[in-house]
DNA sequence: AGAATTCGGTAACTCATGTTACCGATGGGA
DNA sequence: TCCCATCGGTAACATGAGTTACCGAATTCT
């Protein structure tokens, strides 16, 4: 019954490490619900209570978050084989912090939390690894959250990009970096506008620090980046 | 053997739900490793690999990270039954994000995390308990990171001040509001220097739309703050 | 009580960043 | 082929916020 979405499922850091054999076991074990959502249907509104945590099993969802004036920002938009609601779905509340809608034809598995950390029945083995898959989840969404704080609590935009682009440094030991993301979705990271993100990095390459086209960057003063992040 | 331990413990949401006379079969059981430690000293320092949570069981410790220039920044400051190094003990790097020092004489307990998910042997009720609240501090965490995310991201000062007393006015429903931090503290949280947040506080003051003293707050003019949020 | 420290308001000055608007390059669709 | 949308750079201008410095009030220490 469930073997069908064994492929998808795999995809998810929720099920690493544990084996093909066990997940169709352990996917009974938690008797998930499995809903279609029809292209632009709604799949839950902000404040909303949740009933667990999901995986978008086929297609792709928006997460939009309502603005002061009415208006929608895009936060996210997810894939085939995402996990989404993990944060709010065991936080006090138990409210979507945000609206989750399908941009396609979509199909979503929701696993209600009590199965997820409740005891198992067949005490399958592979539990114990889903519950540290999910503590493992959470901190990391905590730390890139950690992360971004820093990122937005450095004063100057010279700072702001260089301490972004030094932590992918750091990572890849390369000054060769490529970013995962365009300019308005770097401006939006770094909590700037486009148009004065874009200014600065003009003036660090005519200050040669960097050079960069589109989203490959090299570093080529990494001392003057690191100076620009002095609080 | 821990049974004096019992009451600090019982502070932690870590142990929330869990009856006392659970929780000292339950430290038996995840066999933690109490040190002391003397005012000033070194309990971890960043980039050190973490073998578990902690809990403060007496004392004061301080939470530190090192600035570019070698200076130091504070923070947070913890006291007897807090929880901490609970983010990074989860995640996949499992090194201190920060230098952790004793600002007291002090004494706390490491839970190796192996023990905390892993198989009890006497198969105790609130181990499920544990890891459920585990999951909840994760998330908690999760969501206030990103709410301080979305105040950092807005503009204006004047946004990011209505934003977070209006966060306040919808979770305590009053227009009387007493902040749980001085006015540097929270020119810290919203990333802006405190005479700047002094400056907007009194231009706020002068138009009609907040009145203040101190940590005392009593917003007039609600409206007024929700146009100043608009993005 | 006097001294030292912390806290918070204020003011003058500077400048970094937001705002707005326009333009060219690119690429996909009709 | 033309149109239209998206993306990114640039420029002029306005301004919000950082910087620095000072001051008084409250608090704590000696």
């Amino acid at each position: 019954m469930y073997r069908q979405y064994i492929d998808v499922l795999k995809k998810t850091t929720l099920f690493t490490g544990i084996k093909e054999s066990e997940m169709e076991a352990m996917l009974y074990c938690m008797s998930p619900r499995i809903s279609r959502y029809p292209r632009d249907s709604v799949i839950a509104i902000e404040h909303d209570p949740m009933e667990g945590i999901h995986i978008l099993l086929k297609g792709s969802v928006t997460i939009t978050k309502e603005t002061e004036d009415g208006g929608r920002t895009l936060l996210a938009k997810y894939h085939a084989g995402n996990l989404f609601g993990e944060m709010a779905a065991f936080s006090e509340s138990k409210r979507w912090p945000a609206t989750v809608e399908a941009s396609e034809d979509s199909k979503v598995m929701a696993l209600p939390i009590q199965n997820v950390v409740g005891v198992c029945s067949n005490s399958c083995g592979g539990h114990r690894l889903l519950i540290i898959n999910m503590l493992t989840i959470l901190s990391e969404k905590a730390m890139r959250l950690n992360r971004r704080v820093e990122y937005l609590s450095i004063r100057t935009l010279r700072g702001k990009i260089s301490r972004m682009l030094l932590d992918q440094y750091e990572h890849k030991k390369s000054p060769y970096i490529r970013l995962g993301m365009n300019r308005s979705e770097m401006a939006d990271f770094l909590g700037v506008t486009r148009p004065s993100l874009s200014r600065e990095l003009g003036h660090m390459q005519d200050e040669g620090i960097l050079e960069y086209a589109g989203r490959e960057f090299k570093l080529t003063d990494l001392e003057a980046m690191r100076m620009a992040i002095r609080s």
